[in-house]
DNA sequence: GCGCCTCGAGTTCC
DNA sequence: CTCGAGGCGC
């Protein structure tokens, strides 16, 4: 049989071991295809002929479900990135918005927005209300006009490029007239439902699966690595944002966007309208629900956005969203099912968290059958939900009510008490570690309980690991939660603490090359896995902070933390002088902002620890570490600490707090003898005393601004 | 001391 | 995405 023909037997009546054979055999013929299309650009085979072999592949792990490891092509294609497509940094970060869902919380956000520009409860403020497309956002860079470099979302920060692909949706244009030299529009790539049908009856008549809804095929669409098989399914786009536009914005309102998109030949979508109050916004809400049915696309709500650019530039943002616009999402399907059993998982911090395992039930087009129980607490049904007390306590055997919160994550909303089978006992939560047998304790006033095991629960050591190699951490493609656990169990390479991860690569010469005879490691997988590792040894300070895994202490402030300090040696000493008792360095943490009690304690007891520093030292003896990035050197405040007090009548004291820091200073909650500047508005008390008797220089509100002009 | 806001730590499915 | 809790303003 040649390489390129494809069997006639039927896949299940082979052998197991048969199968995996031919599966191998196709695996590697498809993998030089690919080669052949993508990098020699010289295709050995017929399109038809590639489709053969692809379909037989997919129908043998149909047919023998063991066959579909990580290593899988068909894995490989919709999975993470693969290293097929590249990555594309976003010039701008794409963000994502808040979410709304009751009528309550749009009013909350009216009333925040003009709270935070110190306006009137009831002036009116400008707003853009659009229907909020289910797909996937994409932006699209256009330079002198031409269609550069397509990228998905990502994490936000860094997206994949699948400029080819967005090449073959028709409703994007190739070329703009009269663009800036620079421009990115952004906006959602989607399938309407007719598209989606026919895409499904195709899919049906090649013996493939078909897609669970339009947004899955949207996905799995764009995700193609063969730009042919994109152009064959119907996608296509809203613009509604924009990323980096040089020299210049045309327009001054979001509104006036969206026209000059549709001027220069997007589509954008024809529901979007301006309202002055939040009762108008929820009007159009109203008017969009009534219309989803009849829309012929998916859309999973309404967003909001501040029209004004200029305010929207005032109100910033908030950690990763922005404080000018929020999603209003629809109420999301219920569906019921029984519950069959709790399995209790163990966190990274020793937090036990129960799991529902449910009867497979499909929910808002995809079929779910584990849902988060949060904590003991919730399963009792101790605490209030929302508005309501909740009354449930939930039991094995119970049909419960469960929603996918969002439309993704599934929760357990409440059990029908009805239909509770007689012998349903109440749930007896573990008091020990499912895993290390250690106790499991609930600290006073906390909801979680936790094991005790600490460095001998291999639960923990696996979760601490899986935090240092996630995404917003030190990101290390293809060392993901999958193959996390055989390398912690490996006899020959383990990696049992994050040090293991950087000096894997040099064990494994040592070890005479192991990790490419390993079950499921070819020696190009091993080679992409150490080059990931190798671009990861050179990581920013924060990341390194936020590696360590130090209770309270995530992404944000980490980077508190680096920016403080700078250097990883500085960070270092500060916290082993804490560790140490010394009120200097705890005061001196506890001014930074967001810092306090809780933090420096939990600094503090890590570092205590000498088990912790081994380890520590370890892993920074494999990295290098960047300085963080030095807040702005060349202003006049820059470096300074600085204080707000009494009511601020200029600006609001989010607005000050912003500005401070775009300037490079560093905002304090309290004056302490490190203090630069006390700004004082009227009203000003007890902080303005204490900076009086340090001697700090306290000034207006107006000589603020004098000295930053 | 209370209440608001933000962050961290947990979670699912593709 | 949600919940709980820390931080901080009032």
């Amino acid at each position: 049989m040649s390489r390129s023909s494809v069997s006639a037997v039927p896949v299940d009546s082979l052998s197991a071991e048969e199968a995996r054979a031919e599966h191998e055999r196709l695996g590697e013929a498809l993998a030089e295809a690919d080669r052949q299309y993508y990098q020699d650009d010289a295709p050995t085979l017929t399109d038809a002929d590639y489709d053969a072999l692809r379909r037989r592949y997919e129908a043998l792990e149909a047919a023998h479900p063991a066959l579909r490891t990580a290593e899988s092509l068909s894995e490989r294609v919709g999975a993470a990135p693969s290293g097929k497509f590249g990555k594309v940094t976003h010039a701008v970060p794409m963000l994502s918005l808040g979410n709304a869902f009751a009528d309550e919380e749009v009013t909350d956000f009216v009333g925040r927005v003009r709270r935070f520009l110190g306006l009137e409860a009831d002036a009116p403020v400008a707003m853009t209300a659009e229907p909020k497309i289910d797909g996937l956002s994409c932006s699209l860079r256009y330079v002198d006009g031409r269609l550069a470099v397509a990228a998905t979302r990502g994490d936000g920060a860094v997206g994949e490029d699948v400029t080819a692909n967005i090449r073959t949706i028709h409703e994007i244009p190739q070329v703009l007239k009269g663009a800036p030299e620079v421009l990115e529009v952004r906006g959602e790539v989607y399938l309407s439902h007719e598209d989606f049908r026919r895409i499904n009856a195709r899919q049906e008549e090649r013996g493939l699966p078909p897609f669970a809804n339009p947004r899955n095929a949207a996905a799995g669409s764009l995700r193609q690595l063969d730009p042919r098989i994109t152009a064959e399914r119907p996608l296509r786009f809203f613009a509604y944002a924009w990323g980096e536009i040089a020299p210049a914005r045309p327009r001054d309102t979001q509104s006036g966007m969206v026209k000059w998109f549709d001027e220069l030949g997007f589509p954008t979508n024809p529901l979007t309208v301006v309202c002055e109050s939040a009762e108008e916004l929820l009007a159009h809400y109203r008017r969009i629900g009534e219309m989803r049915a009849t829309l012929g696309y998916d859309i999973d709500g309404v967003v909001y956005k501040v029209d004004d650019l200029a305010l929207q530039a005032r109100l910033g943002f908030v950690s990763r969203s922005p404080r000018w616009a929020i999603a209003h999402k629809f109420a999301a399907e219920k569906a019921t099912t029984i519950l069959d059993a709790i399995d209790i998982q163990v966190g990274r911090t020793g937090a036990l968290t129960p799991v529902a395992k449910l009867r497979p039930v499909t929910v808002g087009g995809v079929v779910v059958s584990n849902a988060t129980l949060h904590n003991e607490d919730y399963i009792k049904g101790i605490g209030t939900d929302g508005a309501r007390f909740r009354e449930h306590d939930i039991r094995v055997g119970d049909t419960v009510i469960v929603q996918r919160a969002g439309d993704v994550i599934p929760q357990v909303l409440d059990v029908v008490p009805e239909k509770r089978p007689a012998d349903a006992r109440a749930y007896a939560f573990p008091t020990t570690c499912p895993a290390c047998g250690s106790p499991a304790i609930r600290e006073e006033g906390e909801a979680v309980r936790r094991c005790t095991g600490g460095f001998a629960c291999s639960a923990q050591a696996l979760e601490r690991l899986r935090h240092v190699v996630s995404r917003r951490v030190l990101d290390i493609e293809g060392l993901g939660a999958e193959r996390l656990p055989f390398f912690y169990e490996d006899p020959d390479l383990p990696i049992r603490e994050p040090a293991d991860i950087f000096t894997l690569a040099r064990r494994d010469q040592a070890n005479l090359k192991k990790l490419k005879d390993k079950e499921g490691f070819g020696a190009l997988s091993a080679k992409n896995l150490f080059d990931a590792i190798e671009a990861s040894r050179t990581v920013p300070l924060d990341r390194l902070i936020a590696a360590l895994g130090i209770r309270h202490v995530g992404e944000t402030t980490a980077r508190v933390l680096a920016r403080a300090y700078g250097t990883w040696q500085a960070f270092h000493d500060a916290a082993v002088r804490v560790a140490e008792g010394d009120a200097d360095t705890r005061h001196e943490l506890d001014s930074l902002d967001q810092i306090g009690d809780a933090v420096i304690d939990a600094l503090a007891a890590y570092f205590a620890e000498p088990r912790n520093r081994a380890m520590v030292e370890r892993l920074v003896a494999e990295l290098t570490v960047q300085e963080a990035e030095k807040p702005k050197s060349d202003t006049p405040v820059a470096g300074k600490t600085v204080v707000f007090t009494g009511s601020l009548e200029k600006m609001t004291r989010d607005e000050a707090k912003a500005m401070a820091e775009r300037l490079g200073a560093k905002v304090a909650g309290s004056v302490s003898k490190k203090t630069d500047y006390v700004v004082a508005g009227p009203g000003a008390g007890s902080k303005l005393d204490k900076a009086r008797d340090l001697g700090v220089i306290v000034m207006t509100e107006d000589e603020w601004f004098e000295l930053v002009k």
